[in-house]
RNA sequence: GGCGGCAUAGCCAAGUGGUAAGGCAGAGGUCUGCAAAACCUUUAUCCCCCAGUUCGAAUCUGGGUGCCGCCUCCA
């Protein structure tokens, strides 16, 4: 059984899909002015989790992601480098794409963007207008807060508590402040479409509202996104879907906490933030991946590059292992032995255990932490069966060799960790062969108790990048 | 002012009312020619403070303190 935080309860909840087998999952997704930053990159690992995980568990996942690629902000990058509006767009997608297929993050099935959704907005907007929740006032479209008795239910706000310390602004020819726009009419120099009420464009939440509708239906499974959107964005998508539709928008509703910098929220306002792409220039994006997920998804997580090097240790760890179990196994024995010791017994045990710890973790609100952990567990228990188990015959350990690269692979999968590095090098064969040669002179040395020869090739190897450890089992090398 | 969240070792961090996971860093040891990696031991009589419920609370309730976020664009 699946538990989830819904912000829409406040309380964990077992998860129950809209259709058995069936996932459907909306992730707002940015307004794409600029390259991302590790704060926008956390919802899009977590949710890249969560949808390994229920596939993992069998479900067969529909997963939408929106851009908001027509913006205030979009808009004004384009005015100041004298282009068009969709090329600002066109190039932040793509550095979108670039900087999350560098995460290891899956594609969503459909990135639904605002600007070839007009006709389904304008569409929910009409409707909501017939149905008397939104009002026309000189071309602009706004929806009347009061029409809908359930608003506030998500963020916890009552309208009245609300008006009172306010910051919003009063001056213009809403009804009421809270009153937010549907429909803007054109201004000058701004993209516009035509529509009943005259040219203009769409207000903020109402593409998401209309784009979920279309491609996942009413009453979906998950909708998702950092907690600063839980108002008024969500808010306000659940004022006008139900309005719209008069049914329950989305079920469940996931919110993430925030990427801080000495403990302040990172945004782009205050000029706090790293960029994905420069991350990435420093550490693995495996490492970025295990940091944003060796922490619940609804904590606040803190950034500096002394807990990303912490991190990169940790993994480390597991990569250790995971290496070493790969050296023995270039040749697979998935047969499992007709003769089996205590010890094989033993293993198998402790991995089909961490598989069931796995899951155990995961079913509870995605503790990616706990799951971690668990990872950590099994990587001590293969380690001391390595150190041990110079005794058992060939075909057995390479057995279990198997078995223990097979279970890394899997449920580090689910995380998106340990995909083998495509090395594109055509000279790979080469490399092969010379440390080999290298490690046989160096081995040769080692008899001779020549430790001169052999610690300068040690030495000279690594400021080449290259480590060289004497395991119990022979000499092994990597890179960096 | 309204609403919400968080406070667990040097640091990061999990924790379902039953007596504190995991990781990093540190210390000692085993292994090693020396290292590295790995393994073992060790590091919170205690979970911000106070009161309460309970046989029993880090976990529940009330009060306090501190920090953060949202209420304006924001992942």
């Amino acid at each position: 059984m699946i538990r989830v935080y819904n912000t829409l309860t406040k309380q964990k909840e077992e998860f129950v899909p809209r259709e058995p087998g069936r996932v459907s999952i909306y992730v707002c997704g940015v307004t794409p002015y600029n390259h991302p930053h590790i704060g926008n990159a956390r919802p899009f690992i977590t949710w890249d989790v969560i949808r390994r995980y229920l596939e993992y568990r069998g479900f067969e996942v529909q997963h939408v992601q929106n851009f908001t690629d027509i913006d205030d902000k979009i808009i004004n990058v384009a005015q100041k480098e004298g282009r068009k509006w969709q090329e600002i767009a066109d190039r932040y997608i793509e550095a979108y794409f670039k900087d999350m297929d560098a995460l290891h993050i899956k594609r969503a099935h459909v990135y639904p963007r605002v600007s070839e959704h007009i006709a389904e907005i304008i569409d929910v907007v009409q409707t909501l207008v017939d149905r008397g929740y939104a009002y026309v006032m000189d071309g602009d479209v706004y929806y009347e807060v009061n029409k809908f008795d359930g608003y506030g239910k998500l963020s916890g706000r009552i309208l009245e508590d609300m008006k009172a310390g306010a910051r919003v602004d009063v001056n213009d020819r809403k009804k009421n402040p809270m009153d937010f726009a549907l429909w803007k009419a054109a201004k000058p120099g701004e993209p516009s479409w035509q529509s009943p009420w005259g040219f203009g464009r769409p207000g903020w939440h109402i593409e998401c509202s209309a784009m979920s509708l279309k491609y996942l239906g009413t009453g979906f499974d998950f909708h998702g996104g950092g907690s600063d959107l839980i108002f008024p964005h969500h808010e306000n998508e659940i004022a006008q879907s139900e309005a719209c539709t008069g049914e329950c928008f989305a079920r469940y509703w996931l919110h993430n906490g925030f990427i801080t910098v000495n403990e302040e929220k990172m945004s782009k306002s205050l000029g706090n933030f790293f960029l994905v792409r420069d991350v990435l220039t420093h550490f693995d994006p495996e490492v970025l991946r295990f940091f944003v997920l060796s922490t619940h998804y609804r904590s606040p997580l803190d950034f500096s590059d002394d807990k990303l090097a912490e991190a990169s240790r940790a993994l480390g760890r597991l990569q250790n292992t995971l290496e070493a179990v790969r050296g023995y196994t270039k040749q697979r024995v998935a047969t499992r032995p007709a003769q089996t010791d205590a010890a094989t017994e033993k293993l198998e045990q402790v991995i089909d255990k961490a598989r069931v710890d796995f899951c155990t973790a995961m079913d509870d609100d995605f503790n990616t932490a706990q799951a971690i952990a668990v990872l950590f567990d099994l990587t001590r228990d293969i380690n001391t069966f390595i150190g041990n188990s110079r005794p058992v015959p060939e075909p057995e350990f390479k057995y279990l060799m198997t078995q223990a690269e097979d279970i890394f692979m899997e449920l580090g999968g689910i995380l998106g960790l340990f995909a083998k590095k495509e090395d594109h090098d055509a000279n790979l064969e080469l490399v092969e062969n010379l440390m080999q040669l290298v490690i046989n002179i160096r081995q040769q040395a080692r008899q001779n108790k020549d430790w001169t020869t052999a610690d300068l090739i040690r030495d000279c190897l690594q400021q080449m990048g290259i480590i060289i450890e004497d395991t119990p089992q022979g000499p092994r090398w990597k890179k960096k």
